[in-house]
DNA sequence: CGAGTGATTGAAAGAACTCAAGACCGGTGG
DNA sequence: CCACCGGTCTTGAGTTCTTTCAATCACTCG
């Protein structure tokens, strides 16, 4: 094992964590930033944490004291009905910001699990908000950062709202698709990291209707599927059916 | 006529907003200001707009140039599917801010209509965010607005995702009585200024299922329903059943 | 290798939808 | 002032999609 292994296993304990040389920078809440703002920002982002899977980042009702970015891995924020119901709010992957929900209260209305072994910066929200009142970049981005929520929380209302079965999951595949070719990986090699169950509660299905799904299109021809790999074989015609274009005719606009 | 209901009469045509003397101003943008911070506000605040009903704010695809805060009236969002289904995602009432998903992508992902005769304030959204810049108050407060939106999306996708249509509509009345209180109205009197139809498209289901809906809350005494008047009568009951209580016994979690 | 979790598949049941017919309501014009 | 009109709302009947319940299968891990 030589120095710079050695160095990495040190870090992942416990390191002060560096935006100034995270890969994942462009696409997080420094995008855009040069130094010295860079280094400001480094300032707030407190430490790395390590989650294994099943873990909990937060729960419901903790006070809020930080946002967290993901640096690996993937988590789901959940909400819970009275009688245990659970509707999955989103999946957060590499890159994304996580815990901005609960600004409003100070409080977190969801709780946040993982759903692989991963890794978050935690940077605490008093300091984010001071930062960001003296940097117009980062005021910048976390206002469209936040915005992007609201717009992703609105085409899962349209889903769940609108679509049927089969559209609600075609728009999930299409959508992960992208948030992995954002991230530079294969658009169309998709490895789950959420069980049926996850994705069920996400899209408001029935986890064996989620299953019966995945079997349907891959008989059809539009993907392949061995457990949670998932290849997708036919984008264009799953865009079509995510778009939601029922039948050409009879247009109700 | 006396002078002052001359005044009156201009001021409904194009007079500048003025937050100072706005008693919806401790509900809305510059809540918690004192001067000389408010009357910045007002300089980022262009001037009020009087919406007819059915007229739009803004359509989809628009530009974002401004935000928008209702001084009077109500407003639905709508963004619609491939073959013309809507989904509201949205209604905004007095004291509410409109037009937050747009900052993403500087583009208006939904369309905003006056549900009836409106009055709204428009906001420049790059004076304001400059503005945010130079205020820590309005900053905090834009950043508290925007994680109640995405709260309040959250608590949409709960419904759409998990609740049976009863339970939709329950807490759908439920949130509109809590709105109602904000603004110092009667909690159990709504005055819907939506038809069935926009009901339907807000907690996807048909607006036959609304009326129904309606129709049987009234049989069981839970409400009284002439045409868009609903009188609540039994809010306890209302709210268990909007908190998701489908049996007490067999909780999943 | 057995236990346990997660995934698939089938059959039956049910919630909400679609289609359709009328009722109601407010506004308009004779 | 009343009849008529268009839009909205209500109600019914039958259908459809998704769920629920249940059984089986696959995989992983002590």
């Amino acid at each position: 094992m030589n120095k710079n292994e050695t160095a990495a296993v040190i870090s992942l304990t416990n390191i002060k964590a560096a935006c100034k040389s995270c890969t994942l920078r462009e696409l997080c809440l420094p995008y855009g930033l040069r130094e010295p703002d860079l280094s400001a920002v480094d300032k707030v982002v407190k430490r790395r944490h390590k989650l294994k899977k099943g873990e909990l980042l937060y729960r419901f009702g903790d006070p809020l004291k930080s946002l967290y970015a993901i640096r690996s891995g993937a988590l789901k924020t959940t909400s819970l009905l009275g009688d245990g119901r659970a509707q999955v709010m989103g999946f957060y992957l590499s890159g994304e910001l996580l815990g901005m929900d609960a600004i409003n209260t100070d409080h977190h209305p969801c709780s946040a699990e993982a759903l692989e072994a991963s890794e978050v910066c935690e940077i605490s929200y008093s300091d984010l908000e001071g930062l960001a009142q003296e940097i117009p970049g980062l005021q910048h981005q976390l206002l469209r950062i936040m915005s992007r929520e609201i717009t992703q929380d609105e085409q899962l209302l349209m889903m769940l709202g609108q679509m049927s079965a089969e559209e609600r999951l075609a728009s999930c595949l299409m959508s992960f698709s992208k948030r992995r070719a954002r991230l530079g990986l294969a658009e169309s090699d998709l490895k789950l990291s959420m069980s049926r169950r996850d994705l069920g509660d996400y899209l408001g299905l029935a986890l064996e209707t989620v299953s019966r799904l995945f079997s349907r299109f891959q008989d059809e021809g539009l993907i392949s599927v061995q457990g949670r790999h998932v290849r997708l074989h036919d984008m264009e015609r799953l865009r079509t059916i995510a778009t939601g274009f029922r039948d050409e005719q009879n247009m109700r606009a």
